[in-house]
DNA sequence: GCTAAATAGTTTAAAGTTAAACTAAATTAG
DNA sequence: CTAATTTAGTTTAACTTTAAACTATTTAGC
């Protein structure tokens, strides 16, 4: 085995061990904050229901289930569930799709826009002291690096 | 209101925006690298079995299940029926505590330890596109930066 | 046109999680 | 020393999620 084979592959076991590492926090994190995101939100909502209302605030006034369930990255199923207690809130509608009989339509009400800012608005205090002890400079370097590695792990999927 | 504390307001709600910003981008990459190193793992093992396992490789060799409840961050309930899983496969012993009645000492089985290091094996490829198209460089500067924030996380746990 | 395949959404069963109730053991206080 | 409290672990019920089966509709192929 030449010199830069055997160097290459220390590299790659450094990079496999650092990416390990990588996941590893990010698991943890993900988990710290969903918990205290969760707990800070009003009208019994959950966050998988807030990350429904936030998409239709943020992305699009209208979808399909489906549509929602690719955005969620959740199955079908999760999503029949999730609706049902969102319309069950009066925060969305859902109706049939006049253009596909197989297809339904599910909209925002104004309730459950209203909903949206204030489960934002609650949230704000269980992150306030975060946001206090990371350097705006901090986060504005992380984000486009996780971006990025969100991007490999879209764009590759099994 | 003076100018400075405008100031201070503006610069609060953009670090606001972007905490929002890096916990949703952090739950979505914990959610995809979950779901593709839990497909990888062989003998049916969950991640959350894995982490059980990798915790005895890398922090003690015995553990009682509250202590293990903790370092997973799960409830008890969690642990036990992880715990009776484990105990399942042969991949760990559960043991009365000589020093205390209710106490239980959990240890890993030598076939524990195969399994985990054959899982590390199992998940490499599930992770080497990643390590490819991620400098080592990028990573080790974000590492630390991730474990700050778990840090904060942490340390003001709610 | 009619049949076969694909697509959208729901339902179901299995699995895993939490919170709370419960059992048993150890500490603490009086 | 005894009674009350705390602590460790298990069990249970409620809930969520996934994968797969199922129903209904649409699209493609012949």
């Amino acid at each position: 085995m030449s010199k830069s084979m055997e160097q290459e592959k220390a590299d790659a076991n450094v990079s496999e061990e650092l990416v390990f590492r990588l996941f590893n926090e990010i698991g943890i994190i993900a988990q710290l904050s969903t918990t205290r995101f969760e707990r800070s939100l009003p009208y019994g909502m959950s966050r998988p229901q807030f990350s429904i209302l936030n998409w239709f605030c943020r992305v699009d006034d209208q979808a399909s289930p489906g549509r929602l369930a690719q955005a969620m990255e959740v199955t079908k199923g999760a999503i029949t569930n999730s609706l049902k207690k969102l319309e069950a809130k009066n925060f969305i509608t859902v109706s049939p799709d006049e253009n596909s009989g197989r297809q339904k339509v599910v909209r925002l009400t104004p309730e459950g826009r209203r909903a949206r800012d204030e489960a934002i608005l609650c949230a704000r205090p269980a992150f306030e002291q975060i946001s206090q002890s990371l350097p705006a400079e901090a986060l504005i370097t992380l984000i486009p690096e996780l971006e990025k590695i969100r991007k490999v792990l879209d764009e590759s999927r099994i």
